[in-house]
DNA sequence: TTTATAAGTTCAATAAACTTACAAAGTTGA
DNA sequence: TCAACTTTGTAAGTTTATTGAACTTATAAA
């Protein structure tokens, strides 16, 4: 019903019951209830029909907050969210090497900033982290660059805060920032998200709900061999997607190939090699970067093609940095997953590169709870 | 809470209440309503707990009778079942070269004579079909071996026994069986189920529930490519898994590679060559044998990697003819399985093998409609 | 104007759950 | 052996969400 609402910007009570097929009485209550609770406002008429003109109803964006974590390898960010969606504020403070003990207190640092200023009332707040993540204890099972092994961070966060606290994937929460926020995705569809940055991960949603699998790690798909013989993984295992497709392999097979490619320009300035200058180069043709992003762009459309054969999902976004590389790079992705999924159900499977970039997970971790729990947005908490 | 009750043989109202969470009171009501429809009854006392001793209840086998059918690659079989799954009536026909219309017709003689014995009340009529299908509207989209391409053939066998049909895939449907009447697999988890006979194919279950994707497609493993330059496949493509994983690859490895082992005892007659033979060549330790059916096994174990990667499911069933190469096989592809996916995931899952074979497909096709719509049992269509 | 019709509200009726209360049947321990 | 307590199951009344039908209000088009 609020996600009726959620979904399409303006509506009146008659669109509403249509659309959810309860009764206009139906709808006329609850509405009236949602307007008691001041998450929803009328907010001027619409065109008539030939009848009495309908009156328009409108979330109201700044009614609620929520906070949502990016914990991204090079950086933490922290965001204050209202409705919509929009950034009221953003906090970002560069990661180094770090214990565990450091990274969580930089969580809190960025929390404490957060929470200061004002905004109220914040419903909960979403953290979205790289590693697998038992989101329903709010355990970070392991993530290894943030050296959590098993930390219940849901509840420490809980304790501090006395906020209700999701704690998901990177990736998944990723997926959920693009469903709620991003393209025009009918919120009861179907979508795979799949991001492409350090690390390569999808996030599964079946019926507008994220699929978590039994150990919450559905969607870990930057372990799936993709060559035999390929380059060692952090994992330990050879030749994972990520070791072909992320960003970071990207860079490192520019580097090791580099030697091959003499007149290559970019590989004059090795060992602070970035993204862009890669894109810079790709975009030149020159060979080196033209096969490496081809390679990356190759083996993806690979696992995609595995990821729509066992799912038959139709839609599937790309988030993450490695979508600068753009329309060739993502028509690459496309020819290769035509080439080896079934005709029939790659003919009617449209890829394409999401819209929201880095927020997605800020919007997703923030987003979580609301999809399996709106009454979030109506118990106000006392404190 | 009908569900309650088919998955636990016996158990107590008081017993109902606390899975489901209901009040007594509540179940009670329901119960009383079950035992009018002639759905459940009482059958004797349990022991007490420290009070009244309850009164136990169970599903009455034959208050109702379903009806399956399997179109296989070399015969269709179909059988009037009950609610726990007894059959009560098989009837077997082989299948040689026909057109659709042959198949149809044969479909229809099955289905004649197994509702003409009185089992009555039958509540519907399901169907497994290898290829694609849109479950929902009931239409065979592409079946290469019956030689049917969108066929609405929900609608023509409703139209000539007016009672409500149900199609689905023939491995979707052996999954619904396995996991409603197969092992001890809770129906609230989720499940993948693996058939692998002729073709090969995977039911994904998800809370209980059969999920599809956005075409009807999913499960369709077959069809990813596991080998580069791999053996051509009926689809079209080469180095399908079926290709090397199947029933009929296994049969067509073993003709092909035969030269190359002229020692072989199965070699001497190839072209009959039965799964049987090899099987009792696999367990004399003959070389082309073993070579085939450890290909085979390796190659499917890396493609269930693939699955498990995805979706994190922790229970795997696998079915068909190639179970019958039992342990090693299973062994084999365990191994697989456990190298190619991430450790951590990996551990956590166990693939065995099902318990029902054949009249898994059966018993899920007519199943299916059930679990969407407990309603058909109450609802008595006068005829 | 008149007619038709869409949007939204009011209100009684209903279904599905719950709460409360209690009887029946059993166990346990002094 | 008997009182005290548990557990099971039923009965009666209450709560809650939803429906259906009638009604008000507002607008377009003829």
């Amino acid at each position: 019903m609020l996600r009726t609402i959620f979904n399409r910007e303006t509506l009146s009570r008659a669109d509403i019951a249509r659309v959810t097929k309860l009764t206009r009485a139906t709808v006329s209550d609850m509405v009236a209830n949602l307007i008691d609770q001041g998450l929803i406002a009328e907010v001027g008429y619409g065109e008539s029909l030939g009848g009495k003109a309908p009156i328009l109803l409108e979330i109201v964006p700044d009614s609620r907050y929520m906070v949502g974590l990016n914990l991204a390898q090079d950086k933490f960010v922290g965001s204050v969210v209202n409705l919509k969606g929009e950034f009221k504020e953003t906090i970002e403070v560069p990661v180094n090497e770090s214990d565990g003990k450091q990274a969580l207190q930089l969580v809190y640092s960025i929390l404490d900033r957060l929470t200061v200023h004002g905004w109220e009332p914040i419903v909960g707040i979403g953290i979205g982290t790289p590693g697998l993540v038992n989101t329903r204890d709010g355990i970070v099972v392991s993530a290894v660059n943030l050296d959590w092994q098993d930390l219940p961070l849901a509840q420490l966060v809980e304790q501090r805060y006395n906020l209700p606290i999701t704690v998901l994937n990177d990736s998944q929460a990723t997926a959920i920032g693009e469903l709620v926020y991003g393209g025009d995705y009918h919120s009861e569809e179907n979508l795979i998200v799949v991001t492409v940055r350090y690390g390569i991960g999808a996030g599964i949603l079946i019926k507008g709900k994220l699929f978590q699998g039994d150990g919450g790690g559905a969607g870990e798909i930057g372990h799936v061999v993709v060559q035999e013989n390929g380059l060692l993984c952090r994992c330990g295992k050879s030749g994972c997607l990520e070791t072909i497709a992320s960003t970071r392999a990207v860079l490192q097979r520019a580097l090791m190939l580099a030697p091959q490619y003499s007149e290559s320009g970019i590989a004059t300035h090795p060992h602070d090699l970035t993204l862009e200058q890669i894109k810079s180069a790709y975009v030149a043709d020159d060979p080196l970067a033209v096969r490496v992003v081809n390679d990356a762009a190759s083996a993806l459309g690979g696992s995609i093609a595995d990821l729509v054969s066992i799912l038959n999902i139709q839609k599937i976004v790309l988030t993450g940095d490695m979508t600068i590389f753009g329309e060739p790079w993502l028509q690459i992705i496309r020819d290769t997953m035509n080439q080896a999924a079934l005709a029939r159900i790659a003919q009617n499977t449209q890829i394409e590169i999401g819209q929201l970039d880095f927020r997605a997970c800020i919007l997703g971790a923030s987003a979580f709870m609301l999809l399996d729990d709106y009454s979030l947005l109506f118990t106000h908490r006392d404190d």
